[in-house]
DNA sequence: GTGAAAGTTTAGGTAACACTAAACTGTTTT
DNA sequence: AAAACAGTTTAGTGTTACCTAAACTTTCAC
C-alpha cells in the first residue's frame, strides 16, 4: 500500500512549468479533477492507488494508468507501477489551487448567494475549473478571506499552504466529552440535509450523553436540543474537543494554528 | 465493480431533445459556442455562413462544416449546403440560453463583484458553460432581473425571449442630434476601456456637435465634457434619439421608455 | 510455496473537435 | 460561355479522454 522508494520513477525531463512564479500551464479539466482527486487520496493513505483513483472519479482502472503516464510525463506525480502515484511539488501546487477554488466558490454560494450548503460541491465542481484567479480573488476578498467553507474544510491560501490538522472523528468521542463540531464531507448531500436539520454543523457545540452497545447510535447534546445519530455518520463528522464538563466557556484561546470555524449558517 | 457510463449515448432519433419542458440536454462546450454565434450571425445577416462561424469561432471552415452536420443531425439547425444555416426552435432556444447566462453573468461581475466591465466578457464566457440555472436565477434574482448588461446588450428571459429592438448607431446621427447611450460589443476591451475614460457609457447623454468632412472624427457631448470620436469607434455604439434641442435636462422621462421583454419575433 | 483473488497495465476501440490539403460549387468577370 | 476565384465540402489525421477485454503482478490464504 505504501509506495515508498521511487526506485524505477521515470523523471522524464520535468517538464511541470519548472518554478514559474505564478504559472498559468492552463490544466484541463481532467486533468485537475485527477490532481485534485489524488491529492485528497494520497493525503489519507500516503500514496494514492489506481483503483482508489478510479473510484473517486468513477472512471474505469485503466483510464487512470493512462492519465497517470502522461501527468508523470509532464512531471505532476511519480508513478512507481503496481505501486501508486505521489504528486511532486508542481502537482501539489495545483491541486491546492483547484481545492481553493472549490472552497472559496462554496464559500460564495453558501454566504452570498443563499445556496443551501447541500447544493455548493456539485456547483462548485464545475465552476471551479472556468473561474479566472481574479474572480477567486474577489470573492474571498467579499468574504473576508475565510480560513474555510461551509463544511469547516480548511482553504488553502493563493501561495499553497493549507491547514493541516487532523481531528478526531465523532464517532470516537467518550460518553460525557463535549466537542465542537468542525468538519464533515461536503460529497454527500442527503448527509448534509439531515446534518442542517438537527444543527449539526461546523461550529456546533456537541456533547456525547450515551452511546449504544454494539456500534449502536450516538446520543448527543447538539446546542440545546438532543438527537440520535447512527455510527455511521458519526464517522463522517470530525470535532474537536472542548474541555470536558459543564462551564460556561466564551471565547477562549483558539489553537496553536490558525484555524477556526467561523459560524457558517448557526 | 466500478459504475459504469451511458456511453452509448445519442439522441436516435435526429431530434433536439424534442418536447421536454425544461430540456437538460447538456450541450458541450463547442456546441453552445457555435449555437451563441450562428444565433448572432442569423441576426444580422439573415443566416449564417460557413465561413462566418469559422472567422467567429476562430477555427478553420471544415472544423465548421463537421460541426454543422452535426448539430442539423441533432435538430438545432438546418443547413443547406453551400447556403449557409439557420436555427431551428430548439436551436434557436438553447442559444438564447447561453446567451442569457453570460449577460447575466457579465451584469453580475460588473455590479456585486466590482469587476471593469472591459474584462468581464473573457470571463463570463468561461463561466456561461458551468453555471447551473439555479445560480443563474440567484443572480438575477440578487441584481433585480436586470433587462440589460453592463454594455447594455438585452438580456433574455429565461423563458427566451428577447428585445430585438434595432438602434441607430452613432455615426448616423446628424450634427445637433441628441440620443443616449445605448449599446457597445462586449468583445473589445481596448474600446471599452476608452469609452469608460470618456464616460460613454450606457445611460449616458450624448450631443453630437460637429462632424469633420471626410469620414473625419466627431466632436461629441457626453454628460458635461467634450469629446472626440474617430469614425471606426462611432459605428460600433448604438443609440437612442433624443428630441433635439430644448433645455436642459435633469431628470425626465428618458428611461421610461428603457427595455423591456417583448414576444419572440421573426 | 502455491494458487486464486485483487489490483494493475496493455492492447485495441470510440467519440468529440480540431487541423491541412484537395476537390468541388456557385458566382463573377472577361 | 468559360475561366477565375471565393467559398464550401470531403478526405484523411491528430489529440484528449474515455471505454472493454485480456494479460499481467502482487498479495494473501491455506
Amino acid at each position: 500500500m505504501f509506495a515508498r522508494k521511487p526506485t524505477s520513477v521515470d523523471v522524464a525531463a520535468t517538464t511541470a512549468e519548472a518554478q514559474s512564479p505564478a504559472s498559468i500551464p492552463s490544466l484541463t479539466e481532467p486533468v485537475e479533477d485527477y490532481l485534485k482527486a489524488i491529492y485528497e487520496l494520497e493525503r489519507r493513505n500516503g500514496a494514492a492507488a489506481t483503483s482508489d483513483v478510479a473510484v473517486a472519479l468513477d472512471v474505469a482502472p485503466a483510464s487512470v494508468t493512462g492519465m497517470i503516464r502522461r501527468l508523470a510525463g509532464q512531471g505532476y506525480l511519480t508513478h512507481v507501477p503496481y505501486r501508486g502515484v505521489q504528486l511532486t511539488d508542481a502537482g501539489r501546487r495545483a491541486a491546492l489551487r483547484t481545492i481553493r477554488r472549490h472552497r472559496i466558490l462554496e464559500s460564495y454560494l453558501t454566504r452570498v448567494l443563499g445556496f443551501p450548503w447541500d447544493q455548493v460541491h456539485a456547483e462548485a465542481e464545475r465552476l471551479e475549473h472556468a473561474a479566472s484567479d481574479d474572480l477567486i480573488a474577489r470573492m474571498a476578498a467579499a468574504l473576508g478571506h475565510p480560513t474555510s467553507d461551509p463544511h469547516g474544510a480548511p482553504i488553502p491560501t493563493a501561495e499553497g499552504t493549507v491547514d493541516q490538522r487532523l481531528y478526531r472523528r465523532l464517532a470516537d468521542l467518550a460518553v460525557g466529552e463535549r466537542a465542537t463540531m468542525v468538519q464533515v464531507s461536503d460529497k454527500n448531500p442527503e448527509l448534509l440535509r439531515y446534518l442542517a436539520e438537527i444543527a449539526l454543523q461546523p461550529g456546533a457545540e456537541i456533547t456525547l450523553l450515551a452511546r449504544a452497545p454494539f456500534d449502536g447510535p450516538l446520543t448527543l447534546r447538539v446546542g440545546a436540543s438532543e438527537s440520535l445519530v447512527g455510527p455511521a455518520l458519526a464517522e463522517q463528522v470530525l470535532v474537536e474537543q472542548l474541555p470536558s464538563e459543564s462551564a460556561p466557556s466564551k471565547r477562549e484561546k483558539t489553537r496553536t494554528s490558525s484555524r477556526k470555524p467561523e459560524s457558517p449558517s448557526r
